[in-house]
DNA sequence: CATTAGGTTCCATTTATCGAAACCAAGTTT
DNA sequence: AAACTTGGTTTCGATAAATGGAACCTAATG
C-alpha cells in the first residue's frame, strides 16, 4: 500500500494499521488483514516495540501504539508547526468573533487540526488537536487547496477520497471550479459541505513567498452564514498576522552555529 | 547510539536527532554531530522526508519533525494511554485541591506527561503534553519507579542520569531507600528534588494485578507540604478511579470480531 | 578563475530482509 | 486422552536491499 520505501516505509506501514484499527490488535489480525507474511510482520512488530512507537501487553499479546509518538509530537507541534505562534492571534480572533476558532496544515493530503480554541467549552484541547478532516470539503482544506501550485494540488487531488457528506459536498469539478474565487476573494467557505448545520470561514496563511503554511477558520453552528461574513477582515488579518510572524521567526534563525566547536 | 534495530532503528534515531535539535536542521550538522555516512544519513532522510516524519524546506535545505507525527500521537493519546479516561477524575481531583495536576506514564526511563490542569491558568495545555522530565527526581516519576518489578526498575535506573538539580535531588541509592516506603504509603513525594520551591505529591495507577500504568500529582509551588499532605487520602482514591476504569475498559473489549465478513 | 563547502549520485560489497516451512504451546473437538 | 485446530515464534538458504567510499555536481567564496 503507498510507496513503501524500504524496511523503513512497511514499518510505518505497520504503525499505521495499529493506529488505524483504533484499539489492541492481536498478532493475527494484522496477519489476515493483508501485506506481509506472518515472519515478516512479526520481525517488523518486534522493531516497533523495540523502537517504543508501539507497546505490547505481554498477558494479551496484543499490540497498542507507543507513547514515545506523544513526546515525538510535542517536539514537532512546537518546534516545527505554526501553532505555538499563532496561539495569541487565535486567541484574539476567537475573542473578537465568539466563534470556535481552527488552525490547520496540510498533512498527506488531508487537514490536520493544531489548534483549536471554543470559546464556549474552554476545556476541550487536545481531543481535536491532531485530529484529521477531508480537504476537499472543510473551509481550512478549501482554502489551502486554491492556493497549492499545480503539481501540488494534482498530488494533494488525487488523495482525495471526494464522499459526499451532505448534499452540499462538492466533487472534483465543483471544488477546482471555487479555486478562481477563493483566491480572489482570499477566503474560502464550507457551507454545510461536511457536516449538516455546520458552516466555515477559512483563510489560508501563506509565506511571502506565496507557499500555503495552514490556514485559520471560524465555525458557527447556528448555519448563520452572514454572521461570519461580517468577519471577514479578522479572520483574513489573522490569517495575516501569523504568517508575518512565522516570517519574522525565520529570519532572524537563533545563530546555531556557534554551538558546535 | 542505543539498539540500532536495523534500518528503522537508525531512520528512528535520525528523527531523535533532528527532534532534539530544536529546530531547523542542515544535512552537514546532522552529518557531523557524527553516526552516518554521507550517503547513509542522505538515504535515510531521505526516507524520512517520503513518510512525511520529516519536513524539508526545499529553499533552505533544513529538516524539520513532520506533523505527521501529531496525528499518530493524537492517536496513541487517545486509545492508547489512561488520559482520555483519566481525564474527569483529573478535573475533579484539581477542583477539589485547587492545585496543578498532572498524569503521566513511564517513557524510556523518563517520565511523559500525558495531560496537565491547572486551575490557576486554564489555557496552556497542549505545551505540557508530550513532555518529559526525569523519573528520579519527581513525584510522578518516584512513584512509578517503586513499583516497578526487579527487571524494569533495574532497566528503568541504568537510563537515570541522577543529575542533582536542587540540593535535595538524591541519588540513586537514596532513591531507592525511598521505595519501600513509598510502596508502603502509597504515595510518593518530591520536596524540591527538581525545582527549588515546587513540591508534589503522587501516587501511582495501578491494573489489578499490580502493573505500573501510570501516575498522578498534585503540585505546590508555594511549598507548603502540609497543604498538600492534607489530600494524600484524594490522590490516593483518583489513582485508584483511573486504575478501576482501565480495568471496566478493557475487559468488555468492544468486539471488533464481527467486523471482517 | 580556483577553491571549498554542501549536497547528490554511483556501484561493487556486505548485510539484512524475505518467507516457506518447521516448530511450539494452548485450547478445542472427537 | 489422542487428534486437531488456532495463534504465535523460530530457522535458514535465497534474495533483495542497505551500505559507504568515492566520484560528481553545483553554488557560494576567496
Amino acid at each position: 500500500m503507498a510507496a513503501p520505501d524500504g524496511t523503513v516505509g512497511k514499518a510505518m506501514d505497520v504503525l499505521e494499521r495499529v493506529a488505524s484499527y483504533g484499539g489492541p490488535v492481536r498478532f493475527a489480525d494484522l496477519l489476515s488483514e493483508g501485506g506481509y507474511p506472518k515472519a515478516t510482520l512479526y520481525r517488523l512488530l518486534q522493531v516497533l516495540v523495540n523502537q517504543r512507537l508501539l507497546t505490547i501487553d505481554r498477558a494479551t499479546g496484543k499490540y497498542e501504539l507507543g507513547v514515545r509518538l506523544v513526546r515525538l509530537a510535542h517536539q514537532a507541534w512546537s518546534q516545527a508547526s505554526l501553532a505555538p505562534l499563532a496561539r495569541p492571534h487565535l486567541e484574539h480572533l476567537a475573542q473578537v468573533t465568539g466563534q470556535a476558532v481552527h488552525l490547520a496544515q496540510l498533512d498527506g493530503g488531508q487537514v490536520l487540526y493544531l489548534d483549536k480554541l471554543n470559546p464556549a467549552q474552554p476545556v476541550e484541547m487536545f481531543s481535536a488537536i491532531g485530529r484529521v478532516g477531508p480537504a476537499y470539503c472543510t473551509g481550512v482544506g478549501k482554502a489551502m487547496l486554491a492556493f497549492l501550485p499545480g503539481e501540488a494540488l494534482e498530488s494533494a487531488l488525487s488523495q482525495q477520497s471526494f464522499h459526499r457528506f451532505t448534499p452540499a459536498t462538492l466533487d472534483r469539478a465543483g471544488l477546482l471550479a471555487e479555486h478562481e474565487a477563493i483566491r480572489r476573494e482570499g477566503v474560502a467557505w464550507d457551507r454545510q459541505e461536511h457536516e449538516p448545520g455546520i458552516t466555515c470561514l477559512a483563510a489560508p496563511v501563506l509565506s511571502d513567498a506565496g507557499r500555503v503554511l495552514g490556514a485559520v477558520s471560524i465555525t458557527s453552528a447556528g448555519g448563520g452564514e452572514a454572521l461570519l461574513a461580517a468577519h471577514t477582515g479578522i479572520v483574513k488579518d489573522t490569517a495575516g498576522a501569523i504568517a508575518r510572524d512565522a516570517a519574522a521567526w525565520r529570519f532572524p534563525e537563533q545563530s546555531k552555529l556557534n554551538v558546535a566547536e
